[in-house]
This record gives structure tokens, C-alpha cells and sequence, in this order.
DNA sequence: CCCTGATTCGC
DNA sequence: GCGAATCAGG
């Protein structure tokens, strides 16, 4: 593949709609996204800015013009607060009668996290507990004590055992949110 | 480990 | 000019 008009331009605005570069990389396919980059700097749209260099700088080792960019969406508040799912070992010790273990209970859960589960737990991969790995989401689904059980499965939160979504559940702000977003 | 962009350097 | 390899950081 190469670099016509047309995916130059795709490049370009995707680049400044502030998309990264392996995301561009997929879109325009056959490229990867070293090779993303390395059109955007030869480009010289580096800093996603319309074309303002604003910073006149002379610098050759201009190690940081700083970023004013959004980036990672991180918030940092790990207070476990709705009880996080029961290991998977006690599956066989389960009065199987009607004690459920409490599905993490939907208490003041956010509603939004909420309705993301249920949408992500259709399309969960439903993976076993033989398949769980390092970066699958290990949150349980469904009774233990039936065949009805399975686990998320989904790329997990980086740093998390599980998934962006689970996460939004299983890490409350531990109070019921109160603070606004960011 | 996953990901991000940045840089280098042989082609 | 291109982009894989590598680097630096989250």
C-alpha cells in the first residue's frame, strides 16, 4: 500500500479527530501503525493542531513542548466497594437450594455501569474457567452451581482482572459518586 | 502484558 | 519517502 491522496486524507483527519495511530492503522489497513506514525511526522502534524506553531521554538533538544491532551481516561479511585465476585474456587460448595451467592449486588451501582454490563455481557466470549488467562475478564456470570455460568472473557482493564466495563462495577467510587467527571 | 506516540536508520 | 525496530512512557 501507499500513501495516495485519499488515505493521506483519511490519515489526516482521523489523526486530528485525535484517533491513535494503530486505530488509523486498522482503518486504512495495510499499514501498520509505526507507519502511521511515521507519515504524521514526516507530515509534520506531529502535535495534533490544525497547523499553528504557535511555539516558536528553536530548540534541537526540546525534550517536552508539553501535551495538552486529554489522553488516558484513568480515574484513580480503587475503593472495592461492591463485593467483588467470589472466587471460582467455592463453585462446588454451593448448597445448590436458593442461597445464591450475591451477584454483586446492584445496589447504588451507577445505572449508566449498569446498563454497560448487560450490553457487554451479550456479547461477552462466555469462556469457562479453564480459559481464563492473564488479560481476560474474570467476572462470573450467572449461578455457579448450574451450567449456566460462564465468565466475561473480554479484554480486561489494563492493570484490572476485568474488563472496562466490569471494572465500572466492581470498583466504586466508594461513595455514590458524588464528584463529577473529571 | 496491553497500549500510546517518538525516533532512528537501512532500504 | 517509507516503515520496522526500537525507545520511552502509561
Amino acid at each position: 500500500m501507499s500513501w495516495t491522496d485519499e488515505r493521506v486524507e483519511t490519515l489526516k483527519r482521523m489523526w486530528n479527530e485525535g484517533q491513535s495511530a494503530s486505530q488509523i492503522a486498522k482503518e486504512l489497513g495495510g499499514v501498520t501503525r509505526n507507519a502511521v506514525i511515521g507519515k504524521v511526522h514526516r507530515l509534520g502534524l506531529s502535535n495534533r493542531s490544525g497547523g499553528a506553531p504557535a511555539a516558536p521554538a528553536k530548540e534541537k533538544a526540546a525534550p517536552k513542548p508539553a501535551t495538552p491532551k486529554p489522553m488516558m481516561t484513568e480515574s484513580a479511585s480503587p475503593k472495592p466497594t461492591a463485593a467483588p465476585p467470589m472466587s471460582p474456587a467455592r463453585k462446588a460448595i454451593i448448597p445448590a437450594g436458593q442461597p445464591l451467592p450475591p451477584q454483586p449486588s446492584a445496589n447504588e451501582i451507577s445505572p449508566e455501569a449498569l446498563a454497560k454490563v448487560n450490553e457487554v455481557e451479550k456479547s461477552a466470549k462466555k469462556i469457562s474457567l479453564m480459559e481464563l488467562t492473564e488479560r481476560t475478564c474474570k467476572w462470573p456470570v450467572g449461578d455457579p452451581a448450574t451450567e449456566d455460568f460462564w465468565f466475561c472473557g473480554l479484554p480486561v482493564q489494563q492493570g484490572k482482572p476485568y474488563c472496562e466495563a466490569h471494572v465500572g462495577v466492581a470498583f466504586q467510587p466508594m461513595s455514590s459518586r458524588r464528584d463529577r467527571r473529571r
